[in-house]
DNA sequence: TCCCAGGTAGATC
DNA sequence: GATCTACATGGG
């Protein structure tokens, strides 16, 4: 990786399994937006706008060295060794193999704990695109303004003091349906501080997925994509309903229960279990890996 | 009109 | 314990 500034600009080359648009799109993040060839990403406070110029060439606009390295490094996890990652996954499973290959530049981003906790709970039986937009209408509720883009103003996502005093009505209105009484569990739950990101970072396993589920409408499955996407938990295995179809076609024949799948992940992925699951889940997705099948 | 969506809580057996 | 179902909302 070779980063360069240009004109206020950096351009970050010679990346290797990183492609920005992948990254974003398959599924772990709701809070960006993409504007022709431009991704527009809303995070640690700011607008950051970032271009794929050429396979291994990513530019970040308005950015300098000392932001990418102390931020956006991590954010992206562009500090870890994914070529490693990928043959210890192949060497136990020749089966991931084409989707490693169909989404080698998927990375798993270290984001903001209460933003995906909130963005999880959204998730529940909903597709991306309308969570998108629940994230979206939440920050513009309660977030603080960030600036415009295109004419358009961008809000960061909310801090739990910035949602102190919200109200089961203010979800509803905001159209979460039967969610909503579960994100006012969660605004005050981590308000209390009885959940709250240092006790769940050191918690391991199936402590952090039983302490994650104290709150109302947290589950196995949203509990799981939390600890993984911002607790830095690479082996959880979130089943939903992508990994339990493309699972039960790759590995069962059958129709299985998710609790066994939860199971057999764990003991055959093991501590990479959550790369191979995003993996899996993108490809699942993007195939659209049958619906109707017996 | 019916089925499904990055599921979960509560009821029922 | 292991199943069954209701739950809002939007899109195909």
């Amino acid at each position: 990786m070779n980063l360069q500034v240009k004109n206020n600009d950096l351009w970050v080359d010679e990346i290797k399994d990183f492609k920005i648009g992948q990254t974003l799109e398959c599924g772990q993040s709701f809070h960006f937006e993409k504007n022709k060839d431009e991704y527009i990403i809303i995070a640690h406070n700011r607008i950051l706008r970032a271009r794929q110029i050429s396979d291994d060439t990513v530019v970040f606009y308005d950015m300098s060295k000392e932001e990418f390295e102390e931020k956006w490094i991590r954010y992206f996890d562009l500090d870890r060794d994914y070529g490693e990652i990928k043959k210890s996954l192949l060497s136990k499973d020749k089966k991931l193999k084409e989707a490693i290959e169909e989404k080698s530049g998927v990375r798993i981003m270290n984001q903001d704990f209460f933003e995906m906790l909130i963005s999880f709970i959204i998730s529940q039986n909903k597709q991306i695109p309308h969570i998108k937009k629940i994230v979206f209408d939440i920050s513009k509720r309660w977030g603080t303004y960030l600036g415009n883009v295109d004419g358009k103003p961008y809000y960061a996502f909310p801090t739990p003091r910035q949602m102190a005093g919200c109200t089961i009505e203010d979800f509803i209105k905001l159209k979460t349906g039967f969610r909503a009484p579960y994100l006012y569990d969660a605004v005050n739950k981590v308000l209390s501080g009885e959940i709250n990101e240092k006790d769940a970072r050191a918690l391991d396993g199936e402590n952090v997925i039983k302490y994650l589920c104290q709150i109302k409408g947290v589950g196995e499955k949203v509990a799981n994509c939390v600890a993984l996407f911002s607790l830095d938990k690479r082996d959880a295995f979130p089943v939903d309903v992508w990994i339990k179809r493309i699972m039960e076609k790759m590995y069962f024949g059958k129709e299985t229960d998710k609790r066994i799948i939860s199971e057999f992940a764990k003991e055959h992925f093991g501590e990479y279990g959550g790369y191979a699951q995003q993996y899996l889940f993108y490809y699942a997705r993007d195939e659209k890996i049958s619906v109707d099948k017996k």
